[in-house]
DNA sequence: ACGAGTGGGTTGCAGTTTGCAACCTTCGGT
DNA sequence: ACCGAAGGTTGCAAACTGCAACCCACTCGT
């Protein structure tokens, strides 16, 4: 009865789920981006069980999105780093942090993220074409190729999509 | 030793996780912007046990992401369509979907998402600051208010960074 | 009339993961 | 000698996950 493991998946939605698709995880990587490099910091912030935590850093560790650096020796003491891994992953925080904002608060959203050389706030994070520039929504796009499992569903949709936009069938 | 409540947090990015955190929900999310809406497509695209499937698409319901919609009577059928707030979604799962494709494989991406308009490859996924429209990274932004618990940790960073900025401290 | 198939589930049970609390280790300070 | 800090590990019970079997209301083919 061993867990299922999405990487199996030939899909890098479910690849990313491996990674960081745990309790806990994102928001250990919100606040490694946010500056947060030690254990008991992590710790204390989140209140999370430590033992969780440890598993989840070497899980980190692990994919390579974070690496364990000794800063200290006598005793020796580790800190926690982003790696380029792990700092690329800042548009998907970005983006889920705007997504809380819209639709996770009633109100003014807590706190926001601020562009150093301005010192405004305002960080939004937006899909776009890099062909033609134009942002995109779910409605705008498709999946290429289609998986076979959902062919069947998906196929109706995207015959209507390509008689819309006028272009040759592939 | 009931599990926390992530949305307890004044954040945004924990109250987002409370809603699409569990494992399997980022990937029904997916198949539901790739245009699936039943049951059974769901259940034999992800090959997910059915009672879990249930119980997800439940929660999504309950958090205004999807609807339970009737599609047919005698006997009654239903199917789950994203809300806007489910739609509205698509940036995290295009940043993300762009992070997996970068970083969680070796060669080439297994299919990615196509612009019908332009009918050609390529979405982009970026964080930019709404002021001034530059592309922005982890380094470029901090968080504001700082969490109280983490200031200690991230002041001197902040500071830098005002240093560097010339901007004159608030 | 009967059996098989479809769609949307629920229930039972065993194995896995989570979280709390207690404990460990190595140091530096008093 | 004792305390606190940092970075953990261990034990145990409650919660969650996943497989398989089952349920129900139809429809279709023979």
């Amino acid at each position: 009865m061993t867990r299922m493991d999405l990487s199996q998946f030939d899909c890098s939605v479910a690849r990313a789920t491996e990674v960081i698709g745990e309790r806990w995880t994102l928001l250990i990587l919100r606040d490694a981006l946010y500056g947060l490099t030690r254990f008991v910091d992590f710790q204390t912030d989140l209140g999370i069980a430590r033992n969780i935590l440890s598993n989840r850093l070497r899980q980190l560790v692990a994919h390579g999105v974070m690496t364990r650096q000794l800063y200290q020796e006598q005793p020796d003491r580790y800190e926690y780093l982003l790696t380029d891994k792990g700092r690329a992953f800042f548009p998907v925080l970005a983006a889920l942090m705007h997504w809380g904002d819209t639709w996770a608060f009633d109100g003014e959203p807590p706190r926001s993220l601020v562009h150093h050389a301005c010192g405004r706030e305002g960080v939004q994070s937006v899909a776009s074409c890099s062909n033609c520039g134009r942002e995109l929504d779910a409605e705008s796009v498709h999946i290429d190729p289609l998986p076979e499992t959902i062919r069947h569903r998906v196929d109706e949709a995207v015959e209507r999509w390509r008689r819309l936009s006028a272009l040759p069938t592939k």
